[in-house]
DNA sequence: GGCGTTGTTCGACT
DNA sequence: TAGTCGAACAACGC
């Protein structure tokens, strides 16, 4: 599920495995994923070489050796990378692959084909025209009261509103709203001045741990709530242990705020 | 084999 | 008008 902490990590991924390769040629199973007609996107990039990546919240940039193309990538929601040698198989779902001349290739894995890939020349006139907010891991808390304050949705869906501010999906405004002692049906602009202060470094908190540990759920400390979604090999033995708030042990509470399911603890979050 | 899931977009409503 | 909200989208794993 990649959130900012995944794209992340794929950002890192690639910037280790795919800088200073010329790409010989770029395989596409789907046009569907490509936001830039194919011929163009083969008739810019055959020769040309990934030298950096930037990143803002879900969004992927991959700087070329021409200074006006750049690769932009959204990983949608189950998208992944993955760079092998060409004598293997391709991967399950690649369905986008950079050729490269040395042999080796950079494939897009796309299962659901919710991604995108495609060029652009600038990334800051892409965020602005994309309305894309600032990165949940720079943004200040003035800034963040100044985009949330004036809002009189719940606190949840404005989290997840990319122009509010970006790079936080499903998982990761539970466990916000959960670090920061908030219910995810508050009203954003009944939220206090200490409210912001938790809020603020909560989003820090989570983002930071989920990179740390790459993203890799079990792992992640158990005073986190994450541990209730049973996604992936749970720490636990007994599946009820994580069904409760590790800090009260009150039954943690599964609903549905603006369409998306939602665990939060009912003692420790009120509105 | 039907349902749940994920992020974004778009259309409808206030 | 702009803000808000929910449905739709694709396709997989369970």
């Amino acid at each position: 599920m990649p959130e900012l902490p995944e794209v992340e990590i794929r950002r890192q991924y690639l910037e280790t495995s795919s800088l200073h390769q010329v790409i010989a040629h770029i395989e596409v199973e789907d046009k569907k994923l490509l936001t830039t007609e194919y011929s163009t996107l083969i008739n810019t990039l055959t020769g040309r070489q990934f030298v950096g990546t930037h990143r803002v919240g879900k969004n992927l940039f991959v700087l070329t050796d021409a200074p006006d193309v750049i690769v932009h990538m959204h990983f949608g929601m189950t998208g992944d990378l993955d760079y092998y040698h060409a004598s293997l198989d391709r991967p399950r779902f690649a369905r986008i692959v950079f050729e490269f001349t040395n042999g080796f290739n950079l494939g897009f894995l796309c299962p659901r084909k919710f991604e995108r890939v495609g060029l652009i020349d600038d990334i800051d006139a892409f965020l602005k025209r994309k309305k894309i907010g600032e990165d949940g891991l720079v943004i200040s808390l003035e800034d963040l009261i100044r985009q949330i304050q004036p809002k009189k949705a719940f606190i949840k869906p404005v989290l997840l509103d990319q122009h509010v501010v970006a790079g936080l999906g499903n998982w990761i405004v539970d466990e916000v709203l959960f670090q920061a002692y908030i219910h995810p049906e508050q009203r954003a602009n009944t939220l206090t001045a200490i409210q912001f202060d938790q809020l603020h470094k909560a989003i820090r908190l989570v983002l930071e741990t989920a990179i740390r540990y790459e993203a890799t759920y079990r792992d992640f400390p158990n005073s986190f709530l994450i541990h209730v979604r049973e996604w992936d090999n749970s720490p636990y033995d007994d599946v009820e242990a994580h069904k409760f708030c590790p800090r009260c042990g009150t039954r943690i509470e599964r609903s549905e705020v603006g369409g998306r399911t939602t665990f939060f603890c009912p003692k420790e979050q009120v509105v």
